[in-house]
DNA sequence: TAGATTGTTAATCGATTAACAATC
DNA sequence: TAGATTGTTAATCGATTAACAATC
């Protein structure tokens, strides 16, 4: 809010939310810095550091009221937001995803799919008609959604977002394994799979030479 | 190798991989730290403190050799390893990315499918036929698969991550929107797709804030 | 040789942890 | 009131950046 909260305080807070939204299931009414941070293998300290980011949410000699906090986390993350998202490339990882995720529930709404393959092209994906790219900028302009998922193969990606940006899109989730250069007003989140394999091919190696 | 790497540096290591896999592409021979970082947006300093962490691949006055430089952070990732991994779960997401991923390319080859929906078992993915979770402890038992990557509902997740660990299994990529809670010499790599879209979101409201 | 650029040490900056006074 | 635990300041630690001598 105030502040420039850092990266690292940020990539944190879904984790956050994650165990909060665990805690309220099991119907945990409260929970001080210290108990969370056993159960979350950080530091107490670190935990309040950071929620002191964006103001006091305890109180003291009795810590967090869990479904107080969850709701005010779910608010600094702004997933009560309607943020309309597009998808482009409906190939096997864009498809997938859009079965899978509960982006309602991530502060965003799913209305259009684009594919480029004649025969996805009118095909029905979770309640959305397949549409060709032609009609995007129309659509895109038309409907003003604020995101896109990049499912599309890296050649292009960079492309694509290009004439995204210049219909107005200001935020990509970039499935893409190819760098995505944007201007500074527009925001990135990169999920790239090779990095993950690779960075856990990494840790089986070193494991393997400690031994 | 010698000394403990920071996971900042792990971090970086596939980025690194990534651009010089470009430039090698597109037949650059030689590079200087300084060209690199304009290119990476990063200090040149950096890159060079981070490299030095495993060696001496430059060299004065002329700097980097990109063919030889791509090929030592391929040897410190460790991706000339064909470590034996499993699929568990072939649902939407475990199914695309078996399609997607170029394993062989990130250190791993895939040797099996489990998922327990009776309409996928038999099912042929990848030249690989799904197989029933009940024969998985007899499969990892005989072939020694390093890796699973676990792409389950997360109300299992952590059974069958303890189930497998008891197979002997020692490394897991991650899926499921849950902690996995492991023993210190299991090494895991975890993606969020929901963490990624709430980031997402936190940095669009942001950028919606400052105007 | 002169110029360029590394490898590496030293300086700075930021993030994490510890400590404790405030207060519920 | 006494005990617990926060919010916050101060101390520590680690990571990033700057600087420069070594050297190709």
């Amino acid at each position: 809010m105030e502040k420039n909260v850092s990266a690292s305080v940020i990539n944190r807070l879904p984790r956050y939310y994650r165990y909060l939204g665990e805690l309220l299931n099991s119907g945990v009414e409260r929970i001080s810095s210290k108990e969370l941070s056993e159960r979350m293998g950080v530091t107490a300290s670190q935990i309040r550091q950071d929620l002191n980011c964006f103001g006091g949410f305890g109180q003291q000699g009795y810590g967090y009221n869990v479904e107080y906090l969850y709701g005010e986390i779910s608010a600094i993350l702004g997933l009560n937001s309607k943020y309309k998202a597009i998808l482009v490339g409906a190939g096997n990882i864009g498809h997938a995803l859009t079965r899978n995720t509960n982006f309602e529930k991530r502060g965003f709404e799913l209305i259009g799919i684009f594919d480029n393959d004649p025969q996805k092209i009118g095909m029905e994906i979770r309640n959305l008609t397949v549409m060709d790219p032609k009609n995007m900028k129309e659509f895109v302009e038309r409907e003003k959604p604020t995101m896109a998922i990049l499912s599309v193969p890296r050649a292009v990606v960079n492309q694509v977002a290009q004439e995204l940006i210049s219909y107005g899109i200001k935020a990509f989730l970039n499935f893409s394994y190819a760098e995505l250069s944007t201007n500074d007003d527009v925001v990135v989140e990169n999920i790239h799979l090779g990095d993950s394999l690779m960075r856990l091919c990494y840790k089986i190696s070193e494991a393997d030479a400690k031994k």
